[in-house]
DNA sequence: GTGGTCTAGACCACA
DNA sequence: GTGGTCTAGACCACT
């Protein structure tokens, strides 16, 4: 369900925090359910329970997940989206990097158009609507 | 032409690789195009030469420029696209990225696709060619 | 009349210090009356008696509520402020971080002083003197 | 210029951001200044530098301080006050709260004006306007 | 030199 | 049991 990769040069608890991600996205997980705790998270992973505790902070503090004290964390049942100037710019730089890093792999307009709807079905597929209200009634 | 944002969390010797990629993909500097030279670039960008130094080398490891010694750096005149397992690996996991981070700021599908559009259409427009068969001929 | 946010990241039992402290004092129960049981308590907040038998317990080295053994909790009819130098500098420091917080949220004096009045009469009004002389008559 | 109380139970690291705040509040240190390193503030606190980096962390989430890769901590130049619903509700219990401590210490409201006010000019004077762009010209 | 990440291991407050 | 804080010490990427 969770998983890391150590070869990865990408920092552990930014893993963990996009593993947290893609499960409540692909509805593994769903709003209010329990999260491994920070111990057994870290066993699971053989990595530091501070790792882990990093991570869970972050995603806490994007409102994607909740801490209830003594109790554990839990995916939050009223993320709302929000859009904040900083991070539009954030994900536009991001897309520019792929779009650039794609055309230096000789890839096309529509290999890349493929490779995008690939990766939206697998995570999203006709979920698009599954952290508004309307959904959870 | 080149820009970087000291206050950008991402590493300024990669903010270089990439404005001197968007410039390329972009026209604004063709094949066999001289660039600045290091102590330019590092004066124009108030950064450490090293810096860009840096910069220059994992362009050159990607055949984007050469350098002719004595002479220059140049925009490589024979850049061959190759597609690689672990870039693929890495360009998926990007977007894999990118569309989560999009979807947790409420955006759907849709609103993702006119993003990836308009950035793609602002940096390669109908030059999708440009650095394939027409620039190797 | 007693509530609490378990996701509030404040205590849950100093949450239910500050929430009988606010009944007592907008006098919605007064000196002298009976508080529910520890169990009854934890009934209604849904929390563990545990969690509520720590908060009497503060409330009671407070002198702000008094058990009878065997006949309940009630509160308190002889309160006597004091003002220790400990308290004081606690208090202080409280008022210094709520003065920084609101400027960095842009709030001026002015703003600062009519959300402190609005509270205060809220909680106080003019019945400043009901813990003292009143009271002790 | 920043100090910590080991006596006191609040954790370091928010004592650090206080404490830093404070310091950028009272003007002591302007905009753009840079502030000890981790290291260095680290020993003069004798304290953990990991400690000191979550301070600084915090304190960049909240855009009063910034990180130049590799070359240290600023004070920020552009700090934009945003009023969050959440932070406003958080302000207004704490607010709440410092009332009724002050009340049980059997302070009546011109005293706690009286703290007030003179915690506020020891803080911030005149200088109410100091992170509004008109300051700066 | 700078900050960022990670580990191992400890202690504490809370429910 | 839960997460939060802190230390000591290591290694790394970046400028």
């Amino acid at each position: 369900m969770f998983t890391i990769d150590s070869k990865n040069n990408f920092p552990i608890y930014k893993q963990i925090i996009n593993s947290v991600k893609e499960s409540i996205i692909k509805g593994m997980i769903l709003p209010g359910d329990k999260l491994p705790s920070v111990r057994e998270l870290a066993k699971l992973l053989t990595t530091n329970p501070n790792t882990v505790s990093k991570a869970y902070n972050e995603l806490e503090r994007m409102h994607i997940i909740e801490t209830l004290r003594g109790k554990g964390t839990f995916v939050a049942i009223d993320y709302i989206p929000k859009i904040e100037a900083g991070n539009m710019l954030k994900l536009k730089d991001e897309i520019k990097k792929v779009l650039m890093d794609a055309h230096y792999m000789g890839l096309k307009k529509d290999d890349i158009n493929g490779i995008f709807n690939e990766l939206y079905d697998e995570l999203l597929n006709d979920k698009d609507t599954n952290i508004t209200k309307e959904d959870t009634v």
